[in-house]
DNA sequence: GCCGTTTTCGGCCCGACTGTTTTCAGTCG
């Protein structure tokens, strides 16, 4: 059973938290921390670079000692420097780390004065009211405890990006209409454009900063004030989301949002550097001594540094410091690039809207051309086509673009790969069409060599165009099937067919670092709504938020060509 | 535990807020 890199992640996360219980030097503790946060954003599995006898303290924050761990953790599945740092400190003080309020340092009392190992035993001692007899801690901090206790998790997990928007823009909009408020931005992983969001990072000038603060924490969807400042307050909203607020003066706004937006890593690089000028950076600016040299713009803070403005969504410290300093950082695609949509459902299978509906749906988003991807008769519960059905739908697109000014609609269908990967629907009938889309709806549970074997067979029939959703996994819901992802993605450089990044917020597969690892490749992503009705179409924005993720350009996404030029490139 | 245009040793981000204090430690982001 082969180890998952969020297993080995999780084992060093487990390691940082009990080693801060335990008082360890904190840049220890730090060092496990990001080492865990490399490795589960590595595309690729730790295994498999150890079978190709890859060098692991290549990977960023990786040294000969955590190379040796990951590599114990791989061959016996465990470690047993935890085993032995549980037998002192055990599993579930790590577990009270989560509740807000609890640091290392209290935890650690809890454990040394009342012995406490528990959340059971927790609420027992807080309950029984030993928790205010400890020092350091009072009434207030025993009441919080419990309080927290209560909570079903409210604040664990990460939100969806595009749910998170829904708390947020109206709060946005709350805050455009409040007098002595000049701007207001989303900060954090939301202006990163991440798929989901833990919290939100609101940020807003205004000169009458009490003032907003108050407006804030009255604000209709506050269900909770958590804290509230001179210039920052945190919220719970109604959709259990926490929301920060901070209120900066303009000439600290560069410097607030930079701060704000992150990511951890790639601010510290950047402090690294103004460390290095003999500066200081923090969230309101660019000190020489005390004197301020720079914050009222981003632009200005980089600039600085001799370096060009990095988009948010680049700021992930993978690589994009390097690029910035050597003049090659990409020219992010962007919505205006995009010229058609190549997957989309109607009435025919479980869409909500008719072909007609949805090529004006297309039309007024301005596109060129859209591709018409029903289901194959496989996936049973969405009344696929069969051959018979196929045959009418491409009539009547024929009919439509003859009646239609303004857009081409092209005949396709998302086709399912088999078990044995063969596609569900026959040759003939397939060769009727521009393009197909081709996915896997079915035995997810497969081995990985069985799972990749299967659609890289499926890749050999001459009309498999797109990989649609090419992992499977659904944000929070389902995990990615087993594949590898990288024969994959060779197997249709070499065979001319494509892979999508699904646009869907609930889906958006391939994510941003299995985008960038295909554009490394040079293969080219289409960007697909695989919309199932109108308003799904505007999915789009979501997609080209993990292409930028994915440092793609215009020329890395298929649907960005002219239709002349799409017609040639589907020629396998 | 990692890392190196200042270093193979000695650094490793820093300010706001809360609650428990009586001048500050701990937590958070």
């Amino acid at each position: 059973m082969p180890v998952h890199n969020s297993e080995i992640a999780a084992i060093f996360s487990q390691i940082a938290d009990l080693l801060e219980i335990e008082g360890a030097n904190a840049f220890r503790v730090r060092a496990y921390r990001k080492a865990a946060r490399t490795i589960r954003g590595y595309p690729r599995s730790m295994g498999d670079l150890l079978e190709e006898d890859r060098d692991l303290t290549q990977l960023s924050g990786i040294g000969n000692d955590l190379a040796d761990k990951i590599r114990e953790i791989v061959e016996t599945g465990d470690l047993a420097q935890l085993e032995k740092i549980e037998q002192r400190t055990p599993a579930g003080l790590a577990k009270m780390l989560e509740i807000k309020g609890l640091g290392p340092r209290k935890v650690q009392r809890l454990h040394s004065d009342l012995g406490i190992t528990s959340l059971d035993q927790l609420r027992e001692a807080a309950e029984s009211g030993q928790v205010r007899e400890l020092d350091g801690f009072g009434a207030k901090s025993e009441q919080n405890i419990l309080k927290e206790l209560e909570r079903e998790n409210p604040h664990a997990g990460r939100t969806q990006l595009s749910v998170a928007e829904e708390t947020v823009l109206p709060l946005v909009n709350y805050f455009k209409d409040i007098e002595g408020v000049e701007q207001v931005e989303v900060a954090g992983s939301y202006r990163r454009r991440k798929e989901t969001v833990g919290d939100l990072d609101v940020l807003a000038i205004s000169e009458a900063r009490g003032d907003t603060i108050q407006r804030f924490t009255e604000y209709e969807d506050v269900v909770e004030v958590i804290s509230r400042g001179e210039t920052r307050s945190t919220a719970i909203f109604r959709s259990g989301l926490q929301v920060d607020l901070r209120v900066v003066h303009r000439e600290n706004y560069g410097a607030a949002l930079f701060y704000f937006t992150g990511s951890r890593d790639h601010n510290l690089a950047i402090r690294r550097l103004a460390l290095g000028q003999g500066l200081k950076l923090n969230e309101y600016g660019v000190f020489q001594d005390e004197e301020c040299i720079a914050g009222e713009t981003e632009r200005d803070i980089y600039a600085l540094f001799d370096l060009p403005f990095i988009p948010p969504e680049l700021r992930e410290a993978q690589g994009e410091l390097a690029a910035a300093r050597e003049g090659r950082l990409p020219d992010l695609v962007t919505l205006d690039d995009i010229r058609g949509d190549l997957q989309m459902h109607t009435t025919d299978s479980d869409g909500d809207a008719t072909l007609k509906e949805m090529a004006q749906g297309v039309r007024e988003r301005g596109y060129e051309y859209m591709a018409i991807t029903d289901h194959s008769p496989h996936v049973a519960v969405t009344q696929g086509l069969d051959a018979a059905g196929l045959n009418r739908q491409i009539d009547e697109i024929e009919r439509l673009n003859d009646e239609m000014e303004g857009i081409t609609i092209l005949k396709s269908i998302e086709v399912d790969i088999l078990e044995d990967g063969s596609l569900d629907l026959p040759d003939d009938i397939l060769e009727r069409l521009d393009l197909t889309v081709c996915s896997v709806h079915s035995h997810f549970d497969l081995p990985r060599e069985k799972q990749t074997e299967r659609i890289i067979r499926a890749m050999d029939n001459p009309h498999f165009t797109i990989l649609a959703h090419p992992t499977g996994r659904m944000i929070g819901k389902r995990p990615p099937y087993e594949i590898d992802l990288e024969q994959i993605m060779q197997a249709a450089l070499e065979r001319g067919c494509f892979l999508e990044i699904n646009a869907d917020p609930s889906r958006l597969d391939l994510n941003d670092v299995q985008a960038r690892m295909a554009r490394d490749m040079g293969l080219i992503l289409a960007i697909d709504t695989d919309a199932h009705s109108v308003p799904g179409l505007a999915y789009m924005r979501f997609g080209i938020d993990q292409a930028r993720r994915g440092w793609l350009e215009a020329g890395d996404v298929l649907n960005t060509r002219s239709l002349s030029d799409l017609r040639s490139l589907l020629q396998r």
